[in-house]
DNA sequence: GTGAAAGCGCTAACAA
DNA sequence: TTGTTAGCGCTTTCAC
């Protein structure tokens, strides 16, 4: 039922005060006399005012909002980072506004245009593409301080937090090689987003110093589909490799599904990796090992990196790069140091 | 970088036309002349003009965004439901404004506050608790329309979209006693939400319907953690009944984990069933049978509902519960029906 | 089809 | 400490 909003000149009314004794009482941004305080008080409750934000909005020009856009928010890694932001804006008492871009350039942009004109105070963004994304984000940045996340275009002056890549990759092959792994696949998404590209470069560059032999390198997306889909093609193919290494742990489920559907034992015929530690990698069948990403710090630098920015005008960009861990489980052997 | 904001006026002067004439040519609303709109459409493009969305909503007090709160954005089925609503708002022009109330009914409260100061056209929500949250959404209904979803509280005057529990249980104690179960136990969250408590009515009223012996009701969250810890509970107290209904996906996933743990059988010493039909509760060991719910469905109608509140004042509340379906899977002995 | 002008509800100068 | 006043940027009558 929508009623007749009530305006901050009724409640001055019957207080019998001017709306900026309002104001200032209700804000508590000046000092009010106490009897005017208990006044003004009185009436809001009793008339059940509850304030226009778009209009104090437009009147400060800043909204306490910030907006977040994610290529999805059905990957739990995403919900999790999302989570840890809102938990972190909320300490410096703003709110998130949150958009999914379904890893979508196009509807990236969109959104973006939107969090603008609606003059959130910045923006949080894990960008969908390497390149495609990087003309609404390059404008985004400009209007208002922009932090990205996870992932980055390159070209747009920002400051960026994530994990590094490299030593996510030089973690899962020191531990595969260790196993006696001699050969390996990757299962990722197609080269459009740095980390994808850091993590195929970890991969080679990792595999190469190991001298473990690079049986393929699949490219498609970051989904449980995608996997299965890869494994099947692998296993069309003949005898799949040592162990396979994924680039999340999505695409690691799929590839656990499929291998379970063809009768291939994990880890006894092949070794699986995941990356992201999501919740339900550990309970997969076998559970995953896979690599951890500080989630919670990233996003505790995102906010302060975003805080710093809306008070000054510009710093030079800092990127961070945070360590990642690797968690053991069962479908590397567990964390026993059995040799095969 | 903060650009010093180019207004309507700007435009409005490159232009050589009214302020008024620019609003009119950019938003579309009255008819502008060929000649004009191509001037106005340069000039704003040429300043990268993108509006003021503020503005805009306070003089049109309307901002074309839905608010929804849900108890967690880590839970599957709520991403999975956010992602239909969204979508849905999207094909009629709205933007999602996405809470998470992180189950405590305080941040409830207070992210319904923040929509309504924040002049959201609509709200749609799962309330967390079936009696501490029945004063702010009430308050919330009163300012705006408002329709719940999955959940409801008691005693507020608003539509509700959501599923029928007595049919899924239904569903789930028939197929179990197809299955030759005599006895189970139900392992659920506490009684403080209505699909909660109908969730237990339910397999109260079927157990008693087809003579199973009832062995425990557990209640705890939804969470993968509590399903663990009750198994682990029941497993101390003796020998598990012959199946575990859970109310949703990700205790039974706990369930079948501490199952695992333990050395129990699924489905060979115990049945274990969920309620969603989360991706996951196809890759857990053993896959998952679950109940689905027609997430897509309630996200339609609950938009559509929303947009009918919109323009009238107010209808009679709608009660639409949708038909749920069950997905059998090797937790319960797989598709076969192979008696035990 | 276009412009002038009023004003959405609020807050920040500036006076008093 | 409090009131008066002037807008924030936009849309929308109301004239022309």
């Amino acid at each position: 039922m929508t009623v007749g909003r009530v305006t901050i000149r009724d409640v001055a009314e019957r207080a019998g005060v001017s709306t900026a004794t309002v104001s200032r009482a209700l804000s508590g941004a000046k000092p009010v006399s106490p009897a005017v305080l208990e006044q003004v008080t009185r009436a809001a409750t009793d008339l059940g005012y509850s304030g226009n934000g778009i209009a104090s909005a437009l009147r400060r020009s800043r909204t306490d909002t910030v907006g977040m856009v994610v290529p999805s928010i059905a990957n739990p890694f995403f919900t999790a980072l999302v989570e840890s932001v809102e938990h972190a804006l909320q300490q410096a008492g703003r709110q998130l506004f949150l958009c999914s871009s379904r890893s979508d350039p196009a509807m990236e942009a969109l959104r973006l245009r939107s969090l603008v004109a609606r003059q959130v105070d910045g923006i949080v963004i894990s960008p969908v593409h390497g390149t495609l994304s990087t003309e609404a984000v390059a404008w985004a940045a400009g209007q208002l301080p922009l932090v990205q996340v996870d992932r980055y275009v390159s070209g747009v002056t920002s400051d960026w937090v994530g994990v590094d890549d490299d030593a996510a990759l030089r973690l899962v092959l020191d531990h595969l090689a260790g196993r006696g792994v001699r050969s390996a696949a990757f299962v990722s998404s197609t080269l459009t987003n740095s980390s994808t590209e850091l993590r195929v470069a970890g991969f080679t560059a990792h595999t190469g110093r190991l001298g473990i032999d690079v049986a393929e390198v699949l490219l498609g997306d970051y989904s449980i589909d995608w996997g299965r889909e890869a494994t099947r093609r692998m296993l069309a193919a003949g005898p799949l490799p040592d162990a396979v290494v994924c680039a999340d742990d999505l695409i690691a489920l799929g590839v656990l599904q499929a291998c379970a559907e063809a009768g291939v034992s994990v880890p006894r015929d092949v070794l699986v990796t995941g990356f992201d530690d999501i919740p339900y990698s550990a309970l997969s069948d076998p559970p995953l090992t896979t690599v951890r990403q500080p989630q919670d710090e990233i996003a505790v630098e995102a906010v302060r990196l975003l805080s710093a920015a809306l008070g000054t005008s510009r710093d030079s960009p800092a990127y961070t790069a945070l360590t990642p861990s690797l968690v053991v489980r069962a479908s590397t052997g567990g964390g026993s140091t059995r040799p095969r």
